[in-house]
DNA sequence: TATAAAACATACTATATAGTATGAATAATA
DNA sequence: TATTATTCATACTATATAGTATGTTTTATA
C-alpha cells in the first residue's frame, strides 16, 4: 500500500497548496470549500475524503506554513555593525516577504478567536528564533549587563516600523534600495542607543 | 421640526452606540443587523429607517471613532528627557486602551477590504497627531539635522513594541507598572540613540 | 478483464444573514 | 380627538456556504 499512501499525500498537499493560497489573500472566511476545490481542480465531495471540514483543512494549512516559518541566521565574527546589519537585512527580507505579510493579517483577523493558531505563529516569527539569536550574539559583544533581550525586542521592533500600514493595506511593500536605508538607520541608532561608538 | 430633528439624531446615536460595541468586540461580520438592532432595543426595520444598508451604519460608526482619535499633547518647557517621559505615558495610555486595541484589531481585518478606512484611522492614530508632534518638539530641543521625524517615528514604534501580542491576543494589556517601565526604558534608549546625555 | 476504489456531477439539507414588505399597534402632533 | 409618523411583529426574498447523499464514470489494482 505504499503507492496508495503516496498518492494520498500528494492529493493532501495540493489541496493544502490551493488552500493556502486562497486563504492568505482572501481570509479564512471568503474562502469556500468550493472555491478551494476548484482551485485544486477536485470537486468539494473529493476534499472532503481528504479533510473532515473546513477547519481541519486550515489546521493542516497553517502547519506547513509554521513549519518554514522559524528565523534563523548565523552571525559572524565581523565588525559588530556590518554583522547588525546582515541580521537586519535578513529580518527584515523574511518580514516584508509577501507571504509573510499576508499569514500575520490572516492571524490578527482570526487570532482572537484561535488564540493557539497566534501563539504557534508569534513563536514562530519575531520571538522564536530572530529576537534569541540576536539576544546571544549582543550578549556576547556589545551589551553584558543582562539588558540584551530587551534591547533586541527594540531593534526587531524598530526595523518592523513600516510593517503596520503595510498590514493596513496603505503602504507598499518597501524596495530593496529603502530597505538598505532603513536598515542603516535603525542600526546606527542602535548602536548608539547601546552605547557603542562608531566613529 | 427641531424637536423632531433632535429625536431622530438622538436615535441615529443611540443605534450608532450599539453598533459601535458590538462591530468593535465581535468584528464587522459576525454583527448582525438584528443582533446590533436588539442591542439598541429596536427592530430590524427601524434601524433600516436610520441606515440604509450595513455599510452606511459601519461608516457613520467609523466616523464617530475617528473623531476622539486624535494624538494630542501639549509640551512643556522642563527637563528633556521628563518631557519625552510624560509624552511616552500619554501615547502608551491612548494606545493601549481597551478600545484604541479593538478599533486597531477590526482595521487590520478590515484594512485591506476598505482602504480608506485603514487611511483615516492610521492618519488619526500614530501618524496624524503624535509622530507630528514629538517631531516638533525634536526639531527645538534635540536634533536640529532634520532627521528628527525618522527618529520620532522610531520612538513611537518602539514604544509600541508590545502592541501587536496583544493585538494577536496572546498578552495581555500590561499594567501601569510595567507600562512606566517600559517608556523609562525607551526613553533612556532613545536619547542615547539621538546623542543627548543624560548622565 | 473483473473488481474495487476514487472522483465526478448534481442535488440536497441546514443555517445564517442582508434587505424588503405589510399590516397592526403605539406614540406624537394638530 | 383625529391625524400622522414611528415602531413593532412577522414573514418573506435572495444569497451564500458548510456539509451530506447518490448514482455514474473514471482510474487503479488484482
Amino acid at each position: 500500500m505504499s503507492k496508495a499512501m503516496e498518492n494520498y499525500h500528494k492529493k493532501r498537499t495540493l489541496i493544502v497548496i490551493s488552500a493556502k493560497k486562497l486563504f492568505l489573500t482572501e481570509g479564512y472566511r471568503a474562502s469556500s470549500m468550493d472555491r478551494v476545490a476548484t482551485e485544486a481542480g477536485f470537486t468539494k465531495q473529493t476534499v472532503y475524503r481528504y479533510f473532515a471540514s473546513k477547519a481541519e483543512l486550515f489546521r493542516a494549512t497553517m502547519e506547513t506554513l509554521a513549519g518554514g516559518a522559524k528565523g534563523s541566521f548565523i552571525f559572524g565574527d565581523g565588525e559588530v555593525r556590518s554583522e547588525l546589519l546582515g541580521f537586519g537585512s535578513a529580518f527584515l527580507s523574511f518580514h516584508m516577504d509577501r507571504e509573510r505579510l499576508d499569514i500575520m493579517r490572516l492571524i490578527v483577523a482570526e487570532g482572537p478567536t484561535d488564540k493557539e493558531l497566534a501563539q504557534t505563529f508569534f513563536d514562530a516569527g519575531p520571538r522564536g528564533g530572530w529576537v534569541a539569536i540576536l539576544t546571544s550574539f549582543l550578549k556576547n559583544r556589545i551589551s553584558p549587563q543582562g539588558k540584551a533581550h530587551v534591547v533586541a525586542k527594540l531593534y526587531c521592533t524598530m526595523m518592523l516600523s513600516m510593517r503596520m500600514p503595510i498590514l493596513l493595506g496603505i503602504r507598499e511593500v518597501p524596495d530593496p534600495e529603502e530597505i538598505s536605508v532603513h536598515v542603516e538607520t535603525v542600526v546606527d541608532f542602535f548602536l548608539k542607543g547601546c552605547g557603542v561608538d562608531i566613529g
